[in-house]
DNA sequence: GGGCCCCTTTACGTTTACGTCAACGTCAGG
DNA sequence: CCTGACGTTGACGTAAACGTAAAGGGGCCC
């Protein structure tokens, strides 16, 4: 069984080009087998693609985005320093609790200005009503 | 009244290099005063910087930051296309609320894997004390 | 007046994240 | 056998977001 795919399948399923999935193999991001020359995507590398595009919704690099994943499959039995891995873990996790912050102040004020501004545009409605 | 500072002081403050404000300033986010040549800005700059951080945090380029800055200060007398202004609002509410979705799904995995290591973690500190 | 600090503009360098050819192999269909 | 779709590597191009260095002006202090 186990599913595999193309490189233009995979392209076209998340919308990026194949230089751009070749070039995240460059950067370490990915490593699908090969059959003689060519790339074979696994469901697993499928996942990682998946993870990589929401890393970049996030305004991560690629680096950053390779560090992360790196964590999702990490052997658990040969775990030299746990700790430290753990470290990595609440760092990252503090980065995401900022943003939520930075999110959240954004989204008030998104709707301060979108209130404001509807008020003003529903005032213009009835001054027309009144005028015509 | 109305606190003024200079390039140096916002570079401190904000922990950025003052070509890096220069830069912003290059690239239409930002437009102090001038006292002959040198730049003078007021709180209304401050908090234009502070939303431009914000922004980064989140990992708008300087474009998107700018259209998001301009969101802030359209002149509310004068909105030719209060429709169009609330799309663009409405467009960008979108978004973040993406970003939080991404975010929490992140979260949720970062305190799984974090669940599971520390469980190792405590199972190998009692194998510690019945071997020891 | 020499040293120091802050400011200015101009201009070239760098990193990241790809885009865009070029030049070539492989396999199915008509 | 030719075409067309899909794949490969390699190399150069590019936009964004600054870094960095050069060359200079203004002010202050001892």
């Amino acid at each position: 069984m186990s599913e595999t795919y193309g490189i233009a399948e995979l392209a076209r399923e998340f919308d990026v080009t194949t230089r751009t999935i070749r070039f995240y193999e460059d950067k370490g991001l990915l490593a699908p087998l090969r059959e003689g020359q060519r790339r074979v995507y696994a469901p697993r590398d499928r996942v990682r693609l998946r993870l990589i595009m929401r890393g970049k919704r996030l305004g991560f690099s690629l680096d950053e985005i390779r560090q992360l994943i790196d964590l999702y499959d990490v052997d658990p039995s040969e775990v030299m320093q746990l700790r430290h891995f753990l470290d990595k873990i609440h760092e990252h996790k503090e980065t995401l609790v900022g943003q939520q912050k930075d999110i959240a102040e954004t989204l008030a004020e998104m709707e301060r200005i979108e209130a404001q501004c509807s008020s003003l545009l529903s005032e213009k409605q009835k001054k027309r009503k009144t005028t015509n």
